[in-house]
DNA sequence: ATCTTTTCTTAATCTACATTAAGTGCTTTT
DNA sequence: AAAAGCACTTAATGTAGATTAAGAAAAGAT
């Protein structure tokens, strides 16, 4: 539960009653791989930040094509943003790549927190808002570099999880079809 | 002046003194078409909210080829969030396309704010995160759909500009060619 | 260990979109 | 009002990346 408290730390600094409070609004659960926390059409009740694992948010197109938003390994949060932050049901899916610890924190309690530590309110705006420059950036590269530049990127940044997932959800990140991936990569290995 | 406080409204409500205080922040301008609010490579030390008129924002990529991120009127607000948040020179320009009526705030008052109105720190909580649920359906759109449902969309969120900006800008903020958008466009009016 | 399923690779063909280039009609400037 | 500069169009050609298909390799299941 330390790494929740060092994150927060970062941000806003709380006192030892504060830290307790926000604790004991959490709740910590250990999944299975391909364990699916939430599901297309459902209303995301839950933020999760992951202790330890990885997991991945998924939407299916048409019922066929599979499109990865985004992956979240130690350190990080996940949710249906959407979903979350309007409570009605949302078109992702979150599923556990590798067995993860992770905390779950309601939208209930998150507000509640609000309320009762205001500085969790700056804590969580901070959040989003590199989130969103992070968004941004992504969004950006998609419109004006070619595939081979978005792979260097994801590798400077999410560089653990090159080896980790699989290379077809990697391709799916990036927005091109794994048999592109596969002839991109025989091609950057020559170099 | 009166936008800007309805728009605070529909998230928190504000006494009006502290109305008084937020107001007493702030400073509005007129600018005309082709100004340049924010270059790239400066610090952008405003966050811009939209009276009238309409602002852009777009980064040069190798000193060649603009791309457009955001278009912003009336009620929205505009800037380079990542300079903004950081304080650190960024990659974008803020331009005004049509003769725009702005109010500034800058991030030094924005921080007194949140210090002096608690409320406010919500406020922008909540404005964050919707734009981060846009961009993160943005960027899905652009990494499932093809352009011309990706101008559908645009459309459909920015019916008011499509006849006001050029038509290039909108075709590189849908992340295609001028030429490719005109024969898009072509085909689309065939039908 | 064997069978099954999923992932990854390779290769041929195809297409959405980019590039280059030339021409037309606007605005804006002088 | 001419000149200059943009914005838009059209068309020929080029290419990054998609699609289809089939086999190899790896991972899971029994």
């Amino acid at each position: 539960m330390v790494l929740i408290l060092e994150n927060i730390a970062k941000h806003v600094s709380l006192t030892a009653e504060e830290q307790a409070l926000f604790l004991s609004k959490l709740e910590t659960n250990t999944y299975k791989a391909k364990t699916i926390l939430l599901n297309a059409g459902e209303v995301c009740k839950h933020s999760y930040f992951v202790n330890s694992g990885i997991l991945r948010s998924f939407n299916i197109n048409d019922n066929i094509v599979e499109h990865v938003l985004s992956f979240a390994c130690e350190g990080w949060w996940m949710s249906d943003m959407y979903s979350y932050f309007s409570q009605k049901p949302g078109q992702l899916f979150i599923e556990v790549l590798e067995e993860a610890e992770v905390v779950s924190l309601s939208k209930e309690n998150q507000e509640q927190l609000y309320r009762e530590i205001p500085k969790l309110e700056r804590f969580f705006r901070i959040l989003i808002e590199n989130s969103l420059v992070a968004n941004q950036q992504r969004l950006m590269d998609n419109l004006s570099l070619p595939a081979e530049e978005r792979f260097e990127k994801f590798c400077a940044k999410y560089g653990t999880l090159v080896h980790k997932v699989p290379q077809k959800q990697i391709a799916s990140f990036i927005g091109v079809t794994p048999e592109f991936f596969s002839k991109m990569k025989a091609r950057l290995l020559k170099k």
